[in-house]
RNA sequence: GGGCCGUUAGCUCAGCUGGUAGAGCAGCAGACUCUUAAUCUGCGGGUCGAAGGUUCGAUCCCUUCACGGCUCACCA
């Protein structure tokens, strides 16, 4: 990296990515600590998507930027699953019984399929699991286990002292205010597990009495031991930002408009005696190109796992660090795939040094790369090879990830791995979402034989014949000899192209001819032609 | 009603610490009698939504307006 200190003495990696100013802002406006909390937090409730990855990446990608500023950094993600359940996603089986647990803490809802103990850890666990594939690694916090604990008991109490100011603050965004009686806690009751009760008294200490609507019952419970109060959300955060000492913490445009919770939670912290997060808004996430084929199951809810289906961990990672937060953005999974593919490729190419670009792109080139890796850069540049070429390899070899690796000469065995991955990906990527025009099977002696004319037959005869000289042919000159056999036999060359394609592939049109013979290779294309000749 | 974001080449968008714009795709031409979003090369004058302002200078800063989108005001 060459240094061009125009201005003052500002180190040379001066970066103008997003995750490494919002990292200045941080130690700017949080001052030297011995380590800085950056949190992020996500409710169970559901399937979490990748709407929701981005909250994640987003932290991860300023957490990153703050270690390679050299502080340290406590990562905290926070499990909201004491949160009330209330309402079943479509994509979940069994709708009707997790219906009858509706109002109870998510936390409590059983995993239909039981494999989990909850609801909630199933949800979870999909996306603990998924998470160090793409390098993050956030200390999880889960919410049931630290009401449970009343370990939130003094912020619950704080909060019914400022009762009051708490009420002021929320009603100044509200249409109609929040009544005379409200309180800024919600009960589960012990009878019901249910949040439908009424909170009737605080005894100023420890004491609150509620009663249970269902049952009508009525009990006192010692804040201290109970875990059946719970802060309602837009009071919990400032809650927590304060007991974590939270740093930073982005939020979706939802949360981040006037009189959202993030908005009120920025007022609210200091009765908790905090100061808010530094923060940013992200945008939602578009899906594109993936209509249609979307099963039943999923909904339509696209969570990272499909996504890290046809998308490397490294491309995952690089869709989200080279878009600015603030903006919207889609991941397709349609033919846009190849040009991420592709684009990712250049970057890495600019990183590697082996193509040139001018230095201002190259510096935000390098940075993008950079926190795109799941680890470290590797060494040695990854093995490239177009996306395109790639999924036709693997179309030609039937999808043998192995044979297509094997067939690679100048690969390394360092290279192996992540071109596996990659492999699978397109693969993936064929068979789910390629639009059909795309994908082709070679024909096999199973498939029935082209009935050709007899000038076809000729030339087809004559193709055959070259195929077997095919290693003296480069692309030019066997593109060449293709058009000389159709005239020679006086067959249009059209005509001609749409035949080889019948007999190989079994459709009108395929691949660019005189490449696809090459990459196909003698053995295969003889092996097709033979019952012609 | 409040907040946020956008409005740049036919299309999708870059351009973010102000120095009169740049990629991909499409298109055109050629290499090759070439079919596919799968070869390579060449070709980019678009009032940077409108009007004011600051400045030596604005797509980039400020103000106002128009149009489009999202979001909050119920819950999280």
């Amino acid at each position: 990296m060459s240094e061009h200190n125009k201005k003052t003495n500002q180190p040379p990696t001066q970066s103008v990515h997003w995750a490494d100013i919002t990292a200045d802002r941080i130690i700017r406006e949080k001052g030297d600590k011995e380590y800085y909390t950056c949190a992020s937090g996500v409710t169970p409730s559901g399937t979490v998507h990748i709407g929701n990855f981005r909250e994640i990446i987003s932290v991860e990608l300023v957490a990153r930027a703050l270690r390679d500023k050299g502080q340290k950094v406590r990562f905290i993600f926070s499990w909201d699953e004491y949160d009330v359940f209330r309402k079943v996603p479509s994509n979940m089986p069994e709708p009707e019984l997790l219906a009858t647990y509706l109002r109870k803490p998510i936390t409590l809802v059983p995993d239909t399929t039981g494999e989990f103990e909850s609801y909630a850890r199933r949800n979870e666990a999909a996306v603990e699991t998924v998470l160090p594939i793409v390098g993050v690694n956030p200390e999880f916090i889960y919410q049931a286990r630290h009401y449970r604990a009343s370990e939130y008991a003094e912020g619950i109490r704080t909060a019914l002292e400022h009762r009051q100011e708490l009420r002021e603050m929320l009603n100044q965004h509200r249409t109609s205010p929040l009544a005379e009686d409200w309180w800024p806690v919600s009960v589960f009751s012990n009878f019901t597990d249910k949040d439908t009760t009424t909170v009737l008294g605080w005894d100023g200490e420890w004491g609150l009495t509620y009663r249970c609507e269902e049952t009508g019952k009525e009990e006192t419970v010692d804040i201290r031991t109970t875990s059946a109060v719970k802060l309602p959300w837009r009071i919990d955060w400032p809650m927590r930002w304060a007991k974590e000492s939270v740093d930073f913490e982005p939020a979706g445009k939802d949360h981040h408009s006037e009189g959202g919770s993030f908005d009120t939670a920025k007022h609210t912290v200091a009765v908790f005696g905090g100061t808010p997060p530094v923060t940013f808004q992200y945008d939602f996430v578009r899906i594109k190109g993936k209509g249609g084929k979307i099963s039943s199951s999923s909904g339509d809810v696209v969570s990272i796992e499909d996504v890290l289906e046809i998308y490397t961990p490294e491309i995952v990672r690089y869709l989200f660090a080279a878009t600015r937060p603030n903006s919207e953005f889609a991941i397709s999974f349609d033919l846009d795939v190849l040009k991420i593919y592709e684009d990712y490729d250049r970057c890495e190419r600019i990183y590697y040094g082996v193509q040139q670009v001018n230095e201002k792109k190259r510096a935000k080139e390098l940075r993008n790369y950079e926190l795109s890796q799941v680890d470290k850069a590797p060494g040695q540049i990854p093995y490239q090879i177009p996306f395109r070429h790639l999924c036709n390899m693997l179309l030609v070899n039937n999808g043998d990830i192995d044979a297509v690796i094997a067939s690679l000469e100048d690969i390394t065995e360092a290279q192996i791995p992540g071109l596996a991955i990659k492999c699978r990906c397109a693969w993936n990527w064929i068979k789910l979402y390629a639009p059909e025009d795309f994908t082709y099977t070679l024909q096999t002696e199973n498939d029935p034989a082209q009935e050709l004319s007899a000038p076809l037959s000729a030339c087809v005869k004559n193709f055959s014949a070259v195929v077997e000289q095919l290693d003296a042919y480069d692309e030019k000159r066997l593109a060449e000899e293709i058009y000389a056999i159709a005239h020679a036999h006086d067959v249009l060359p059209a005509d001609f192209f749409t035949a080889v394609y019948q007999v190989l592939i079994g459709k009108e049109k395929g691949p660019r001819l005189a490449s696809f013979i090459l990459t196909c290779g003698k053995a295969r294309i003889h092996e097709i032609l033979k019952r012609y000749t």
